[in-house]
Formats: C-alpha cells, structure tokens, sequence
DNA sequence: TCCCCTTTGAAGTAT
DNA sequence: ATACTTCAAAGGGGA
C-alpha cells in the first residue's frame, strides 16, 4: 500500500500507510490502487495549493468512492472508545474521538449558512451529528453559533463562504474571473474545492466535503476584495453584504462585530483585523461594558486606526482547534488552554485523512479569503509589530536551556531510546534529545516536522508509541509501510503524511509496526489508555482521565493541579506505562517538556 | 498587566 | 535548500 506504487511524490507513503489500519486493510484491497490514489490526491491536493486540474479524474472518482473506509472501522473504535470511556475514562473520551463534523449542525440552525436549503451535513452524517452542550445560542441580536468563547469552528469558513456574498454586484475587479460556466465571479483562486481535490463535496463517503457549501452553487460572488491591500486599517473597499455580517458575527460573536466600528458601512470587520490593543475576545459587545468603556474605546479607536492588526489565517490545526475545543473542555472540564490543546494535538493526530483533509481545505480557504481581503499583508507584518515591541525567541531559548539539562547521549537514539526518567516522555526528537543533539534528531524533526522516530519503529526502535500522542498518534502502520522513506522529505509535514493514524488503537503493548496490528481486533488501547490515566488520578483531580502527574513535566505549573494534571492526559498515558506492558516503551506524553 | 504554556501548520527569516 | 523562528487560538496561571 504505501506502496502507492505510482510514485507518490508527496511521500505519501507515509501518509498510506497511516491509513491502513485493520478494518481497512481488505476494503482497501479491492479498490486498491484507485483509492490510493485518491489518497495520494488528496494529500497533495491538501498540500498542493495550486490548482491545476487533473482532478476531474480524481473527482469522479471520489464519487465513486465508498464511503470512507475507516467510517466503519471508526464506528467501531468509537463504539469501543466510548464504552470504554465510560466504565475507565474520566469522561475525556466521552465522545468519539472524532469530532465528526459538529459543525454541520450550524447549517441547521442558521439557516443562512445553508442557504441553498441542502442537506446539513449533520443530516448525512447522522453518525457524526454530536451533541455541543452550550455551544449553539441564539444571541439576543442574531442567531449565531456561539461557542462559549469559541466560535463556531467553521464560522470561519463560513465567513468566508462565497454564499454569503451578495451574488448581484461582484466588483468589477473580480468580474476578470468568472467561472464560464455559471458565469458566477469566483475568486482568483478558485474557492471551490480545488480541481484536483478529491474531497469533493458530499462525495467522500458519507462525509460530506467541509466545504460543501462554500462551493459556489449558484454563482455566488466571491467577497469583493480591496484593491487597496490593507495596509488600511480597514479594508473599506471591502464590501460585505448583511448576510456576510452575520457570517462574521459567526465568527466573532456579535459582540466582536462591533458596529460601532469605523468601518465599512457593513461595520463588519475581518476577524483577521484586531487592534493590537484590544483583545477579541473582550466581550466590548456588551452595552455595558460599551457605555463604561466609551472614552477608552475612543481612545482604542484612534490607535486601532494608526495600527490595525491583521491576523494571520488560521491552520488547518487552528480551525479544529477552534470547533473542538468547547468540546474538549466541556469534556474534561478543563479549561487551562495548555492542557486542552495538548489533547485537542492527540486528537488531531487521530483524526482520519478525510477529516482532516476536510481542515486543510478549510484553511486553505482561509488562506485565499485572507490574501483576498488583504493583498499586502504579510506574516512579516505580525512579525515586524511583535519584535518591535519585544517578545519571542525565549522558547527556543528555554529549550536550550534545558536541553542542557538534559544532555544524555545517545549514540543512535533509536536502538537506546533515552532514559526518559521522566514518564512523561518528550515528544519530540527535539525534546528528546535537545537543540544541542540535533545530529541525533530525525530528518523531519529537523525540518520541525513531526517526528517519525516513533512512528516508524525504525531500526530496534520498537516503535515506541507515538511519544505523544500516544498510541493514538501512531499510525497503523502496515508492515510494509513500516519505515516511512525517509526520503520522503519531500514530504509534507509529517502530519499531512502520516497523520491519519487513524485512531487504531493498538494494544499498548503491541509494537506499532506489528503485523498483527493491522489484523487485530479492535484494540482498546485508547481507552485503556485513558484508563489507566484514570487509574493514576488523583482524587481531587479532574475527571478528565488525565493523570495527576506528580512529576513534574509541567515545570511550568509546579503545583497547578488541574492544569498540570490536564495538561497531560497523555501524561497520563505516560504515567500508565507501568499499567502498559513494558514494551510499550514510552508511552507518549503530552508532554513535551523533558523534565530533570 | 504581561507573558507563558501547549498544540500544529503556514509563512517568514536566516544560514 | 534547509533550518530555524514567529504567529495564529485559547485561557488559566505565574511573575
């Protein structure tokens, strides 16, 4: 399988290879080749911004595709993960490991989102459709998907969606691309689902294509873009229509959509626009907070004017963080950001190539919108203001600090792993071995990609859980597909390549690249994970499942119970190790810090 | 009040 | 070309 005979230049060996877990081994075999391709595709369509064509092939045949392979095997896992989860699990894994795609629900609810009236993804992928305690409300000014503090996750998108621009009066600037067929003026990049991306639209399987509904139906108008760039502070070019608004309010809870913006008329601001001064997640929104606050806001505004900030799009990891997050935290009850992310990072290891596929293509969109809205800008623009101020470059500092502290060599950090004497495993070759053994790094660690130590079980490396994620990153990986060419530099970011460790969950005790693995059974390891997390948890501590670590990988929160503890559910894993057989080496950590 | 933590990914700068 | 750095979100917690 990896074996993506075909040369796949994405080194999307890797990446098959993470897909071939058990369940999905025989489907595969049938469909083989084609479906790998569509991988292949799908990959590099995710990674491949550029869209030339050569899709319709690859598109048709993600019609023809089953339904996403893993759905079943996933199902499965779920089923398992979640009876698991209730009988060891603090509650941390209440719900699937996969998010599924919660957002479709918002469609439902606002209306506007879907306002072709089709099918909310939630209605077809009735398996997916959760539950988002507290997440959906209706503001008292506008029904909006409001997450706690968290937006809805694809409000982003959904701000962006080309729907939600008036389909009538397309800039002139843009009409220079419209699409011949619907005569519809799209944007320079075409916002639909690039050509060659596989995903299309409710085509992968049951699961609908993410950007489903940002795919141009009728012809929608792409957002008029200022011509200006923006260095302005704010794109007054850029019209945005009512509906565009509210899309915004989506994203920015109304609150943050303040009209009393100077704005365009619309008032409606990027959510990429942030005034360096006021943080948007201040709830200005509130009449009250307006009122007492008014002579500041005059102030605020002036200086919002001499420098606006724009932000820069948000990551495929960025925007599932943003959807899962209330999840995670209504889950565990945690809400130290830390220690969420950490678990929302396992998470997002786990999740299927579709459904990441589905965030990649979410950002990418971002990412077009954002160069749309703002011709000029530039990260360096963000840079530039920070570095000014002062900030940054004490990470790496502190990394290297400690890696000094942790300086025990390793000849060949794969035949002796490290004696982490810490539990909580480092995730990283970085972390593992510090800046200072950098030769000891592996390829991708050095090109700050993920780290495939672990997951390839290279060498005697008994292919240690993945140290992070824990089992629950490591790939399945196919004997075959054992070792990841390492050739594969070529290769995306390993988490595009192999990222779809699809929760397989082995035994812990199973070496990763075990055969049998892909054959198994069901593994309960998630959940025994999680369970014996559970085991080591402190009474007072969250319920989460996430150990109470005594160590201290948190060097950061000595003490902090909740957080320290949440902060490594993995950590927890860790800690489990001793519940693990031995030969699960290091469980992985969510912790990346070595400790002493 | 500011910054850190922590995650991944994108995009910048530096070598 | 590769390596390294910064910044996006988030909010509790430390200094």
């Amino acid at each position: 399988m990896p074996q993506l005979n075909g040369g796949d230049d994405l080194g999307a060996n890797d990446e098959m290879i993470s897909f071939k877990d058990e369940g999905e081994q025989e489907e595969k075999i049938s469909e083989n080749s084609s479906a790998e391709r569509d991988l292949a595709d799908v990959k590099s369509s995710l990674v491949n911004e550029s869209e030339t064509n050569q899709n319709s092939s690859s598109d048709s045949e993600a019609e023809r595709r089953p339904p996403p392979r893993s759905e079943t095997f996933r199902d499965k896992t779920r089923e398992s993960l979640e009876e698991a989860a209730k009988r060891q699990d603090g509650g941390l894994f209440k719900s699937p490991p996969y998010p599924g795609y919660p957002f479709i629900m918002i469609p439902d609810l606002t209306s506007p989102y879907l306002p072709n009236g089709s099918l909310s993804p939630t209605a077809r992928t009735g398996p997916f459709c959760w539950e988002f305690p507290g997440q959906f409300h209706l503001s008292n000014k506008v029904p909006v998907v409001q997450h706690p503090h968290h937006v809805h996750p694809l409000t982003p998108l959904i701000t962006y969606s080309n729907e939600h621009f008036t389909p009538g009066n397309p800039p002139p600037h843009l009409q220079t691309d419209v699409d011949p067929k619907t005569g519809i003026p799209r944007p320079p990049h075409p916002p639909d689902i690039s050509p060659y991306y596989p995903l299309s639209p409710g085509t992968v399987g049951q699961i609908p294509h993410p950007l489903g509904w940002l795919v141009p139906q009728q012809g929608q108008p792409v957002y008029p873009i200022t011509t200006g760039g923006f260095r302005h502070p704010y794109p007054t070019a850029l019209t945005v229509n009512a509906s565009m608004s509210s899309l915004l309010s989506s994203r920015f809870p109304p609150h943050m959509v303040p009209p009393h913006h100077s704005l365009h008329t619309t008032g409606i601001p990027h959510p990429a626009i942030v005034t360096p001064n006021v943080k948007q997640e201040s709830s200005h929104s509130d009449i009250s907070s307006l009122n007492s606050s008014k002579q500041t806001d005059a102030k605020k505004e002036e200086e919002k004017k001499k420098q606006v900030h724009i932000k820069k799009p948000l990551n495929a990891f960025m925007l599932y963080m943003k959807e899962m997050r209330a999840k995670v935290v209504a889950e565990c009850t945690l809400k130290e950001s830390a220690a969420i992310n950490q678990i929302l990072g396992r998470r997002w290891h786990a999740l299927s190539r579709e459904e990441q596929a589905k965030y990649y293509e979410l950002a990418r969109k971002e990412r077009q919108l954002h160069m749309q809205l703002y011709p000029g800008w530039s990260a360096r623009d963000n840079y530039a203001a920070n570095q000014q101020g002062k900030r940054k470059k004490r990470k790496r500092e502190k990394q290297q600090a400690e890696s000094n502290e942790h300086r025990e060599y390793f000849p060949n950090p794969c035949l002796s792993l490290p004696p982490i004497t810490d539990l909580s495993a480092p995730k990283k070759c970085r972390a593992r071995f510090g800046l200072d053994q950098q030769n000891n790094w592996c390829g991708p660690c050095r090109r700050k990609k993920k780290c495939i130590r672990y997951i390839q079980g290279e060498g005697s490396c008994a292919s240690p859980p993945s140290t992070d994620g824990s089992l629950l990153d490591s790939p399945p990986l196919s004997p075959s597909s054992a070792v990841p060419s390492p050739s594969s530099k070529e290769s995306k970011p390993q988490t595009e390549q192999m990222q779809p460790l699809s929760l397989t969950m082995k035994p812990a005790h199973q070496p990763l690249h075990h055969p049998h693995l892909l054959a198994g059974p069901p593994p309960p390891s998630l959940a025994q994970l999680e369970n014996s997390a559970a085991a080591g948890k402190t009474p007072g501590a969250s319920h989460n499942g996430a150990l109470e670590h005594g160590d201290v990988s948190s060097s950061r929160q000595p003490g902090s119970s909740v957080a320290s503890s949440l902060a490594r559910p993995s950590a927890s894993l860790c800690h489990s190790h001793s519940l693990i057989p031995s030969t699960a080496p290091q469980p992985l950590s969510l912790v990346t810090k070595s400790i002493e």
